[in-house]
DNA sequence: TCTGGGGTCCTAGGACCC
DNA sequence: TCTGGGGTCCTAGGACCC
């Protein structure tokens, strides 16, 4: 029988910020998304407050006094960086080290003869080695294991650990355990669930798989199996190649002009190819939208994306830029007020000229590179059409979730003229 | 005034061909 | 002219995750 365990980091963003700053321990901390739009992170004070995740901050912010709350804007590279020393950490424990997300890692523990001893060293040291205090379930399958992870976090008794093993063991937490709880089990599928009575995990797990595959498709039925201790969810079943790359921000303010649009897409599209260079890929589709806001119920909503299909792929970052400055003139409309803008990448493959630095040249200034590149890609294309050497088969391509609300409407026709 | 960014996978149904 | 069934490919859209 297998054992898996779940290492999740706890409040991982202020954790990170709590390494660096010690004066940020025992008081409420929250991490704020790109923007500072919304609250992405906080530590258990903040929860304790009524903060929620994904907060819309600036709705929030005036209910808590000046300087209780210690509010702090995210800082992707320390992240990422502390990512690294965790996981470098728990490769101590088995090299059989899944990382599945910035703070999260599935181990395979299997063989090992006292879990539960081992859970407890496992956080002992990453919290010794890096300061982060993480959470750690283990159980015979990846859902189970999850479970008990979350488990843990509630129970401050376990000591930040749990295994779950044993048949009542697992019946007991199960039962406990709302359906939205559940590893792959979100809002949608909760509520659904309710309405038919199924309110608990153990319930689900007890459910007829039949109704669960008409209900909830094939990976609802791999949520039951797992947690009826079958594992289903394989260790190496995700490739570790990304299969698409996003480049997207939302604006500070309103933007209205085919020239900040351009420079918005033209970063975004260096961005992107920086990616795309650094993991030696080149990309077939190449895709660029824009939206307005869709929380300004009072402006005229519009989204759009264009997008080509490259018989030869391209990894060369001016060639993006360029690419994607014709898609968006393809799709730009004035007179709106528009909120966001992005470059997609997929159909990715090896890129063949593997042997090509890296471009922008990591480094400090690197951000200053890139628009002086930006800079000399636009004045030397002007607003030119660009003579791109390419087979180019326009295809549709589906626009992010987000984008995709019926509030929107792609159909320029049908809008009326916005007066400036 | 201010509401994140980046991913994955699955399926129904249409288009098209034989 | 009408009718039909099966197979494959593609895409829009939905659901989930951190």
């Amino acid at each position: 029988v297998k054992t898996c365990a779940l290492i999740d980091c706890n409040n991982f963003y202020v954790s990170c910020e709590r390494v660096f700053d010690p004066s940020l321990a025992d008081r409420p901390v929250v991490v704020l998304s790109n923007n500072d739009g919304c609250a992405v992170a906080r530590s258990d004070e903040a929860k304790a407050l009524g903060i929620r995740m994904g907060a819309p901050w600036f709705k929030v912010k005036d209910r808590f006094f000046p300087g209780l709350v210690a509010v702090l804007s995210s800082n992707y590279t320390l992240y990422a960086d502390m990512s690294g020393r965790v996981m470098n950490t728990l490769e101590k424990f088995t090299p059989d080290v899944e990382v599945y997300s910035i703070d999260e890692a599935f181990l395979d523990l299997t063989g090992t003869r006292d879990p539960d001893r081992c859970g407890r060293e496992i956080r002992e040291t990453v919290l010794r080695e890096t300061g982060i205090p993480v959470s750690v379930g283990i159980a015979p399958t990846k859902t189970l294991a999850k479970a008990a992870g979350h488990l843990a976090k509630m129970n401050p008794a376990s000591g930040g650990s749990m295994v779950l093993d044993r048949d009542n063991e697992i019946r007991d937490a199960l039962f406990m355990m709302d359906t939205e709880d559940i590893w792959g089990v979100g809002r949608k599928h909760a509520r659904m669930l309710a309405k038919h009575g199924i309110k608990t995990a153990l319930q689900l797990r007890d459910a007829d798989t039949a109704w669960v595959r008409s209900r909830m498709t094939v990976c609802g039925v791999r949520t039951v199996m797992e947690l009826r201790a079958t594992p289903c969810l394989g260790p190496n079943e995700a490739p570790l190649e990304n299969r698409s790359i996003l480049r997207s921000r939302s604006f500070g303010r309103p933007v209205s002009s085919l020239w900040e649009m351009e420079q918005a897409v033209s970063m975004h599209a260096s961005r992107a190819a920086e990616k795309l260079r650094s993991e030696r890929l080149a990309a077939a589709l190449v895709s660029c939208f824009i939206a307005t806001n869709r929380f300004r119920e009072d402006h005229i909503q519009y989204s759009n994306s264009a997008s080509i299909c490259l018989h030869d792929p391209i990894d060369e970052t001016g060639a993006m830029i360029c690419l994607c400055l014709q898609l968006l003139r393809r799709i730009f409309r004035p007179n709106l007020f528009y909120k966001k803008a992005g470059v997609l990448l997929a159909d990715l493959r090896p890129a063949a000229s593997a042997g090509l630095p890296l471009f922008p040249a990591p480094g400090r200034d690197r951000d200053a590179r890139r628009m002086e590149v930006i800079d000399l890609i636009n004045r030397r294309m002007g607003r030119e059409a660009l003579r791109f050497a390419s087979s180019g088969i326009d295809r549709g391509w589906q626009m992010r979730r987000a984008l995709c609300s019926p509030r929107y409407t792609t159909c320029w026709d049908e809008l009326p003229v916005a007066s400036t």
